[in-house]
DNA sequence: CCTTTAACCGACCGGGCGGTCGGTTCCCAT
DNA sequence: ATGGGAACCGACCGCCCGGTCGGTTAAAGG
């Protein structure tokens, strides 16, 4: 049991620094050898706990992957009273935290979508999951949000819902180029002005 | 003059035969030797005509991307009457021929752009510059679009530029999925109800 | 025809990769 | 205390990568 404890602790350390040099050079780009290094490891230890590469990358996107995208563009959105501000808030926060990290290389879930797209099939079907756990849940809360008259009845939810995701993955690639705090503000004013007459007339 | 020639076309068919390689698997994850078996052609042959597979890929970047991207979304643009309706017709347009590619690995500029941001100062800037021509042509077009009647004089050019090429770079990630049809679909007419209320309303 | 040189060949190099494996350390259960 | 297994070590393997270089081919120019 003691054991169980220290094995996961190596390995949840090993899957967060996987996750920061994955994310920060690319898949390919990055060696065992590069994330060992980082924890003074030996390869011994890393293929005691995982017995490849690849599997050791799918168990950091379903840990950590998920967990930061359902944490940080998922949970905050369930549940709430009016969907299109949540959301635009949540977004907004989503672009604060990128635009105030420094060393940001982009929208993680994105990022790695691009990197395995029609490359490695098993590996693009974890990363669309959660995309489509993301893209129900905006479904979900959209509508909801015509039943609580927040929403205009004749909207289409999953064309909102995927338009949604596709504009936040290109403006965080954008935003790697400079610029953030621009491009971050004039974003979410477009996300606003898009939303605008899918809500119905407040009628003064 | 005719080695010339022959040498430009050698030249030529590396960079197609690479872009398709490039795109279809990443930088990082081909090779040299890759792109040489298509061809039948040797290591010297390569080095003989390029000094790095980075100077290649730069190459290929100035010549082929650029040339593909300016005349699928860029040149159809220029000097056009209604800016939405030829920015939604060119947009539906680039995700027809991407929706009937088999073979589809998402877009060009935007996979390349996730590749090397913050991992390769130069060649991100030479990407950045493609994107930088693209958006300045969308405002200058809505520019345009302002004085010809078809914009609304207090839409913000640089934010609607920027999240159209957002929304653009994430729904081609997306489509590489599948559902494309549907996505494309949902796309334009999201684009479209995103457009109504920035052009002037009509007088019935 | 002969020289020159651009175009191309392919063996080779150093290095890094993913992955293996026999061995060592250390801690818990008995 | 001690046997055994989990955790970890690090040398090693085969492979492939980007890049080099001395040599061969072929055609253009005199």
């Amino acid at each position: 049991m003691d054991k169980n404890l220290k094995s996961m602790a190596t390995m949840h350390r090993m899957q967060v620094s996987g996750l920061e040099l994955f994310y920060a050079q690319g898949y390919y780009n990055t060696s065992i050898g590069d994330i060992l290094k980082t924890l003074n490891l030996s390869k011994g230890a890393f293929y005691h706990h995982y017995t490849s590469k690849e599997e050791f990358f799918i168990s950091i996107i379903q840990n950590l992957v998920f967990r930061k995208v359902y944490s940080m563009l998922i949970e905050p959105i369930e549940g709430e009273e009016n969907p299109f501000r949540v959301i635009e808030t949540c977004l907004d926060d989503a672009l604060a935290t990128a635009e105030h990290n420094e060393m940001d290389y982009g929208f993680v879930l994105a990022n790695f979508m691009n990197e395995f797209n029609g490359r490695n099939e098993k590996i693009s079907a974890y990363l669309k999951d959660i995309c489509k756990v993301w893209e129900v849940n905006l479904v979900t809360s959209l509508q909801k949000g015509k039943t609580d008259g927040f929403v205009e009845r004749h909207v289409d939810s999953e064309g909102v819902a995927a338009f949604i995701i596709s504009s936040y993955f290109g403006i965080r690639t954008l935003m790697v180029g400079g610029n953030c705090k621009m491009l971050r503000y004039n974003y979410i004013q477009q996300l606003r002005t898009y939303f605008r007459p899918l809500s119905p007339v407040v009628v003064a």
